[in-house]
DNA sequence: CATTTTTGGGAAAACGTTTTCTCTTGCGCA
DNA sequence: TGCGCAAGAGAAAACGTTTTCCCAAAAATG
């Protein structure tokens, strides 16, 4: 390992120009012919000239790199989420520094400050919950700071999925194969996101419908579709779920009572986790929350801030797309 | 935002000292009275000093940044492993570019170049496969490089789980508990983890016993079940599973046939993957590879490189540890 | 008391860029 | 011919530390 890395001065040498011009010429700014620059560019790519990024960063004060900060230890929203900042940002030179916290406070200062030890560029706070906050104030730091998948403070720019427009694609999606009596199987009502997506769903279907509240768990949609089929009731032609694990057990369950998906009961989930997703039988139709879209948009908005472009603050509100499995029948056009 | 950050300039002024004694008292080199260095460390935590990374870097040659690079996009392995990394290091004020790379070369390449161009101290790759190499040359970085669950070069360091030990563990728990016709139901046969857990599994019980193969799916633990358990032959009483997906799969067609687990038979599976695992019906006894430790240990070694210390080459394998739920029945003592 | 050694601390160089001046040269124009 | 101006390029300052000398005073030694 360990070739000696290569300065603009010997650059600067090699071409029979000063270090200053040598930098003009490669930054493209300053005065010079053409040809010199084009000579210069040209050595420097020979020598595999690459500039000390700590030099350039004590004057331009950037370091090309941001952190992603979540609590959100297992990876299922805070993955794809980095995912598409990382896309949308190495292409700028921009590394991603990843610190999940597991909401310890004391874990959080101490990856917030090695982050502005750093220089980053900027932060995005993101986590599972989008109606939570971090245990951590970064509303006072200085730098840049968005929001995604997680509340922040007012004044701040946060990106969330359009959850109501998602699960009124969902439910409507349903309607529109013929489904009359669509119910919505869901998580615990404190959850921001059950209350827009029971909202939608009732502002859908045109009544009250029926909400079932419960846990986020494969058991609760076994045990939602056990209190549902029961004899003597009219069932469900359809269940809306609120996410893609209590589906899951929502289609096992009517399995095992020898209820037929999708023939008898179509059934939609939320979030596309794709492990879920694609192991129940038959693989689940659900709403995708777009996470890495949303991953890209923060991205560039924390790098636009960066740059000392002013960002306008506010929720960005980034739609969700039905995914068309075969839980549900019929087909999209 | 942006208070101006103090420089160790203004920490000597305000300490009556030159701007080199105070540095050498916040480092703790030099010679001077204990009374000026106190002073001078006071002064600068009251002025809330932090010193500029970019001229720390310029002279010491270290970010303190190091890259995890992996290409499993689903975070399946890598956000353990992360986890572990970033534990192990926060303390020593060191943070971790995350770069999944997909194995798509120039993705790759521009990532290692992002993270060669900041100066990162080390980088770790890691994959989903541990027969697998990257798709990206790292074995002449000017910076040093350990593998953890993916294939390095001969002469690197390289941090894998040790599946023959976790696979005697599971099968010798079977056994313990009174098991007598253990089989086993895995992966395709070209992974060399299936190999060493299949071989491991054939030393425990002292024959060749049952291999079945097949895929990563619990669609394929279903269908293997169906095959065992046909009517007019002697059923096995226990499945060790390559994965969790395959014991999920397999715990769920035993259901369906009315089978009980544990009573009559046991599974144990592999990865401990809790989302799989613990969604279970029993939940799943199985195999955990310590990805977390595995990560810290990568973490701390890279670190010791980047320090200089010399680290001798060689593959270390790291002890799985069975996770004991009820799956199997029995308690482990 | 004279010399050497140690102690405490400062001046300045170094790290590798970028950027702001400044300087020379050549050219157009009256 | 003399003047102004633009083009092209370089010298040097700046960024904020760390580190290597160096120096004066104090202490130890003979």
């Amino acid at each position: 390992m360990s070739l000696r890395r290569v300065r603009i001065y010997e650059v600067a040498q090699a071409a029979g120009v000063s270090v200053a011009t040598a930098s003009k010429a490669l930054r493209d700014t300053g005065r010079m012919q053409d040809q010199t620059r084009a000579r210069v560019k040209d050595v420097a790519a020979q020598l595999g000239f690459r500039p000390n990024a700590f030099a350039r960063g004590l004057i331009s004060k950037r370091s090309f790199a941001i952190g992603l900060l979540t609590n959100d230890t297992y990876g299922r929203f805070s993955l794809p989420l980095m995912s598409g900042v990382s896309d949308a940002l190495v292409d700028h030179g921009v590394s991603v520094f990843l610190c999940t916290i597991e909401d310890d406070e004391g874990l959080s200062q101490r990856h917030v400050d090695a982050l502005l030890d750093k220089h980053v560029d900027g932060i995005i706070a993101s986590g599972k919950r989008v109606d939570r906050r971090l245990p951590v104030d970064l509303s006072k730091l200085p730098v840049p700071v968005v929001y995604a998948f997680t509340q922040g403070p007012d004044d701040s720019v946060t990106f969330v999925s359009d959850d109501r427009q998602g699960s009124l694609d969902a439910v409507n999606w349903l309607r529109s194969i013929g489904r009359q009596r669509i119910v919505h199987i869901t998580g615990p009502a404190s959850f921001q996101s059950v209350t827009w997506r029971a909202d939608a769903y009732r502002e859908a279907i045109g009544n009250d419908g029926i909400v079932l509240h419960g846990t986020w768990t494969e058991a609760w949609g076994h045990q939602a579709v056990d209190r549902l089929f029961c004899p003597n009731q009219i069932f469900p032609d359809a269940i809306f779920c609120g996410n893609d694990q209590i589906a899951r057990g929502a289609i096992d369950a009517l399995r095992e009572r020898g209820i037929a998906v999708p023939e008898q009961v179509s059934v939609v989930g939320f979030d596309n986790w794709e492990i879920v997703a694609a192991a129940t039988r038959p693989p689940l139709t659900t709403v995708d929350m777009n996470l890495r879209a949303l991953g890209r948009e923060a991205g560039l908005t924390v790098l636009e801030m960066a740059e000392g472009r002013e960002v306008a603050p506010g929720i960005r509100r980034l739609p969700c797309e039905l995914v068309v499995r075969n839980s549900c029948g019929g087909a999209r056009d």
